[in-house]
DNA sequence: TCCTCTGCCTAACAAATGTTAGGCAGAGGA
DNA sequence: TCCTCTGCCTAACATTTGTTAGGCAGAGGA
C-alpha cells in the first residue's frame, strides 16, 4: 500500500511524477506515454502500476500539484507584501507567478498546457483547484482596486484575463532569463497602475 | 491528382480539413484520429488518403491555415484604418484579431492550441507562417509607437506578448460572446494607450 | 460496347497504447 | 529456517493507431 505520509519511502513515487509532469508538460496528455514515464522515472511501464491505479490518476496529481505551486507562491508573495501599496502587491504577485511557472515549469506547464486538452473526467477532478486559484487572483485584484491603486473604470474580469492570458502565454517563451521575466513583470504592471 | 487549383471537385477535400480542424482544436494532435476526421466529413478512414498523403499533411494545412486566417483579418483591419489615429489603429487590430478567433475558431484554434504539441516535423512546416505573423503584430506596434501614441518607455517585445497572450488566451474562454469581445478589446486598448 | 479515370470502400497490416497477471529477489520479523 | 511483505520485472492482453493494397461502382469519352 503506497503511503505518501510514509517518512522514507523510495522516491520512486515522486519521480514517477516528476516524469510524467515533464512529458505531460512537453507533449500533451495523449503523447504522454506510461512507457516513457517508466523509462524516465527508471522503472518499467507494469512497475507504475503499484504505486498508482492508472495513468489519469498520476495526470490528475500532476495537474493539481502544478496550479497548487503557483497559487501558494502568489499568495506567499502577497502575504509578505501585506500592507505595502497596491503597486508592490502587484509586482510581488506577477512575479511570484511568473518565477513559479518558470521554477517548477514541469508541473506548472502541464497543468497550463495539458487541461483543455485532458478527457473530460480528468478535468473534473481538476478544475476545482484551478477555480480556487482564479479567484484567489481575482480577489487580489479587487483589493487593489478598492484601495484605489487600480482605476475604478477598468474591468477587472478583463484585467484578469489579461494578466492569466499574459503570464501563461509565457510558457511559450522557450528558454526566457530572469531579465526577461522581471522585465515583463514591469512592463504589465505598469500598464496596470496609471 | 486532387488539385485545389480545379475550379469544381467534390469539397470532400474542404470538408475533411475542417473536421480535422474542429477535431485538432478541441482534443489536439495525438487525440485527433484519422477514423474520427473521417467519420466527422462523411467516409471512411482509407479514403482520405485519396485526397491528402498523411495526417501530418492535413495536420500542417489547417494550422498553417489558421494562422493566415488572423493575419489576414488583422491586415485588412489596419489597412482600412489607415491614416486613423495610433489608438484606433490598435483597437481595429485587436478587434480583428479577436472576431477571427472567435469566427474562424475551429482552425485558429487549431493552429494556436496544437502548435506546440505538434511532433517537430509538423512545427518545421508551420512555424514560418507564425514566425510572419508575429513581425506582422510587431511592426503594427512600432508604427503606433514611433507616432507618439503608445509611450516611448514601453517594451514593445513586452507588449506584443501582453497582446498575444492575451488574445489567445480568450481560446479558454468558453463561449464568450460579441459583447465581451468589445469589452475586452477596449480594456486592453485602454491599458496600452494613455 | 469498351476503356479509363475518379472517388470511395473493405480488409488488413504492424506498431504502439493502457493495463493486468504472475513471478521473483531481497529485507526483515518470528 | 520459514514466512510475509515490498518493490519491481516479464510477458502478455485487447484495443487503437496511421497506413496500404486491392477492389468496385459509375461517369464519360472513343
Amino acid at each position: 500500500m503506497p503511503d505518501a505520509s510514509a517518512p522514507s519511502q523510495t522516491d520512486m513515487r515522486r519521480r514517477i511524477l516528476d516524469a510524467a509532469a515533464l512529458l505531460l508538460a512537453e507533449n500533451g496528455y495523449k503523447a504522454t506515454t506510461l512507457r516513457n514515464v517508466a523509462e524516465a522515472a527508471g522503472l518499467k511501464a507494469g512497475s507504475i502500476y503499484y504505486h498508482f491505479p492508472s495513468k489519469d490518476h498520476i495526470t490528475v496529481e500532476v495537474l493539481n500539484e502544478g496550479v497548487q505551486q503557483v497559487s501558494k507562491a502568489v499568495l506567499d508573495a502577497v502575504d509578505a507584501a501585506e500592507g505595502a501599496s497596491g503597486k508592490a502587491v502587484l509586482r510581488a504577485a506577477l512575479e511570484a507567478h511568473l518565477k513559479a511557472l518558470a521554477e517548477h515549469s514541469s508541473y506548472t506547464r502541464a497543468s497550463i498546457r495539458c487541461f483543455s486538452m485532458v478527457p473530460e473526467e480528468i478535468r473534473r477532478q481538476t478544475v476545482y483547484v484551478r477555480r480556487a486559484f482564479d479567484s484567489q487572483w481575482l480577489s487580489i485584484l479587487q483589493k487593489i482596486q478598492t484601495s484605489g491603486d487600480i482605476h475604478k473604470d477598468v474591468n477587472l474580469k478583463d484585467l484578469h484575463l489579461i494578466i492569466l492570458g499574459t503570464l501563461n502565454w509565457t510558457l511559450e517563451w522557450q528558454g526566457a532569463g530572469e531579465e526577461e521575466r522581471l522585465q515583463l513583470a514591469d512592463t504589465l504592471a505598469k500598464l496596470i497602475m496609471r
